[in-house]
DNA sequence: TAATATTTGTCCGTATGTATG
DNA sequence: CCATACATACGGACAAATATT
């Protein structure tokens, strides 16, 4: 497989997941990860930062929520293709996903 | 073995959490749980459920995000007072269901 | 057509940290 | 100090989707 690229550490994160999506971003806006682009399994990330899937898919969830990452079951997270439409503005900070908001709306209107 | 726990609630939703949230939504709306008025605890909430705690969580985490519920730590998880009129950008990863996207605006528009 | 490997999706149980009362 | 309750993190197991053989 590829050599695990490297996730420096962001000690001043609050947490882990915090730290990983500021280090994904910054891999993402400095073109290291183009869009497009695949990026590295859940597990090479696990292995490449020693931290959880648990940790590895908020975080992926929270690039996920902000429009910078799509996820495809059984081929990987991508680069977004247009990345910072910029239109997103004060989601709360612990937003999750918000195609779950939408899996319930979609729901509740009884498709 | 416990016994295949049923969501008497919201039976068509496709997964736990998304029961949960229709089950909660469904009961702010109605009054049950009235603006200001503190959630069940998860524990409560895993106990009368069923579901673990892992779904009770990622069900406040949409109600929070959706802007339904406020949770804080020690406390517990409030209805808001305002249903914050939230920014709901639509995101690449849902554009498939693009369908769904209409009917999710005009849902919102119209109420 | 069918089987298999890969990868994300979902669900579960547990432990520990932190804030409030 | 102690109890309550949410926040974070770990690990495991299986399901579903995808591509390949």
């Amino acid at each position: 497989m590829a050599e695990p690229m490297t996730f420096d550490a962001i000690p001043q994160a609050p947490n882990l997941r915090t730290g990983l999506v500021n280090t994904l971003i910054a891999q993402i806006e400095s073109g290291d990860l183009a869009p497009g682009q695949r990026l590295p399994t859940e597990q090479e990330i696990v292995a490449a930062t020693g931290v959880s899937r648990t940790v590895v898919r908020e975080a992926l969830a929270a690039l996920r929520a902000r429009g910078l990452i799509t996820t495809r079951q059984g081929l990987g997270a991508f680069v977004a293709k247009d990345p910072m439409p910029k239109t997103f503005s004060v989601l709360p900070d612990d937003l999750e996903s918000i195609d779950e908001v939408l899996r319930v709306l979609e729901l509740r209107m009884g498709r």
